[in-house]
RNA sequence: CGGAGAGUAGCGCAGCGGCAGCGCGCACGGUUUGGGACCGUGAGGUCGCCGGUUCAAAUCCGGCCUCUCCGACCA
């Protein structure tokens, strides 16, 4: 591992991105192509993360499964929407055991189709609805330009795929899983994101409506870190999810799906990160606290005493905290604390002779650049409640950052010039007139997209920005990932 | 897949027809330790891959692969 600096987040970004990424050891490129290897402690992150809404998902009565990676072609293909939107990006196995399969299989873009077909023969009945099922799971999509955590070939992530009797049902579970993503982003990840519907032309394949919650990320682009999909009745129709209700008549379900994926890690790093590196949440910090001993090598007696004094941390902090004591003797003070800024994690307790002498421990962190003392006996109580404010303050950075970059236009050859001068990179709110054309148009001409069609808006109505025809709404434009 | 750049020790790079180099990291020994310590001794290489030119190729030529950035596509 190098010594020298990473590079600034503000000279370039993705330099930045990257280099944290892999020093933080959390990824690192794989032999193959747009694939990468998930590290340890990139790994924990994601456990965390799982873990948090893994608890959720069986809160709102969900139970886990596991479905095949391979689907039958022909089952890609049954939904026409579906097929359209996934074929370009299909990962297909042709050959099997030495032989030309003869109908290829697909690895799984997503599950909707092979859930779909189990679906099929597990409901008869209205009585076997709501059927609520989730999968972890890995996903292939044959992506041209692949980013770390962002947009990988292979990704891991959690699917859920839910049948219910009714519309109404349907939309209330889509809306209820989109609720539990705003809640995991907001309270664990530190992110705030806006909820809201996606346009048309950013729907998924095979949707009937999406829903989304978009993040702004530190170079003021936008990243979809969550969608919920109210499937309609296409997949029930296209896989024929059929039951009998009350008065024995046969009806089709009404179906929905939402994930999250380890791209979480990504807007995690871009949310939070500065120049020192990573800046972790400690909701979601695989090490929350640090601790770093420091002693003169070869005073015995000094090294005695700290190491003592480590003991009386360990146990102030032992079932409260994730907590870990780098007592490397071969790395100076200095480097220690440099190296566990780069990974993120969010306090750090450094303990030496003087501390000993005071009985006390000198407390860093991360999120503000300052260090100050307290005494050895507040530890236990100290420590979890700072981390709380640690939490706290990084969702209102966050937040405050998002806000002061956030403009409301009415006027398009104003937002034309915003796009291309110093506000590229920002949310712009603005009425649209919810048409195809105006969207593209807009698209063309600034490279901004309709991130959401935020719920979070009057609807008094205007005029779209672009065409000034009436519009019913106000959507998210922004650069995207 | 279009445009640009890059691949030489783990990382960052120099060398650009004639012995494979530097800094950092790594190992060992010693001195050090409150914001990336220092000295010494070492280990570590099919110079991305394949082919061609040449007495001789990391270096010149052709093809391919990979990575990064900018587009189109996308969780």
């Amino acid at each position: 591992m190098s010594d020298e600096k990473i590079t600034p987040r503000s000279q370039d970004f993705s330099a930045w991105y990257n280099e944290v990424v892999q020093r933080a050891e959390l990824a690192d490129y794989a032999p193959v192509r747009g694939c990468m290897v998930i590290r340890p402690y990139g790994y924990a992150l994601w456990e965390n993360l799982q873990r948090e809404l893994d608890r959720r998902f069986k809160e709102t009565g969900h139970k886990n499964a596991y479905f095949p990676l391979f689907i039958p072609m022909s089952f890609i293909q049954k939904e026409a929407q579906h097929v359209e939107g996934f074929s370009p990006e299909l990962a297909v196995v042709t050959h099997g055991g030495g032989e030309k399969l003869e109908e290829p299989l697909v690895v799984r873009p997503t599950s909707e189709t092979v859930i779909g077909h189990m679906f099929k023969q597990w409901i008869k009945s209205y009585r076997d609805l709501p059927l609520l099922i989730n999968q972890w799971a890995n996903v292939v999509r044959w992506e041209l330009r692949p980013r770390l955590f962002l947009r990988t070939l292979e990704f891991l992530w959690q699917e859920g795929h839910t049948a219910h009797a009714t519309e109404a049902e349907a939309e209330e579970e889509t809306i209820r899983m989109l609720n539990v993503y705003v809640d995991v982003a907001q309270s664990e990840a530190a992110i705030p994101v806006i909820p809201g519907r996606k346009s048309e032309s950013e729907k998924f394949a095979g949707a009937l409506r999406s829903y989304t919650i978009e993040a702004m990320m530190g170079d003021k682009r936008a990243l979809q870190a969550g969608t919920s999909h109210n499937l309609g009745q296409n997949f029930a129709k296209a896989f024929e999810i059929q039951y009998l209700d009350k008065n024995n008549q046969l009806q089709y379900c009404w179906t929905t799906s939402w994930g999250m994926s380890t791209r979480m890690i990504g807007a995690i790093i871009m949310t939070h990160g500065d120049d020192q590196g990573l800046v972790l949440p400690p909701r979601l910090a695989p090490i929350q606290v640090i601790v770093v001993p420091i002693w003169k090598s070869g005073n015995q007696e000094e090294k005695t005493k700290v190491l003592e004094g480590v003991e009386r941390v360990k146990k102030a902090l032992g079932g409260r905290v994730r907590f870990e004591v780098d007592a490397r003797e071969e790395y100076s003070p200095g480097w220690r604390f440099n190296e566990w800024e780069l990974r993120g994690v969010p306090l750090r307790i450094e303990i030496g002779p003087k501390d000993i002498q005071k009985n006390q421990v000198v407390l860093a962190r991360r999120d503000m650049r300052e260090k100050f003392s307290i005494s050895q006996d507040q530890l236990s109580e100290h420590v979890p409640t700072l981390l709380d404010e640690i939490q706290k303050n990084l969702f209102a950075r966050a937040k405050e950052f998002r806000d002061e970059n956030t403009v409301e236009l009415g006027d398009y050859e104003k937002f034309k010039e915003f796009m291309e001068g110093e506000g590229s990179r920002s949310f712009v709110r603005a009425y649209w007139c919810g048409t195809r054309e105006c969207e593209a148009h807009i698209k063309a001409e600034t490279k901004a997209t309709t991130r959401c069609i935020s719920f979070e808006q009057e609807r008094t109505g205007g005029k779209c920005i672009r065409c000034g025809q009436d519009a019913k709404e106000k959507a998210i434009f922004a650069k995207a990932y």
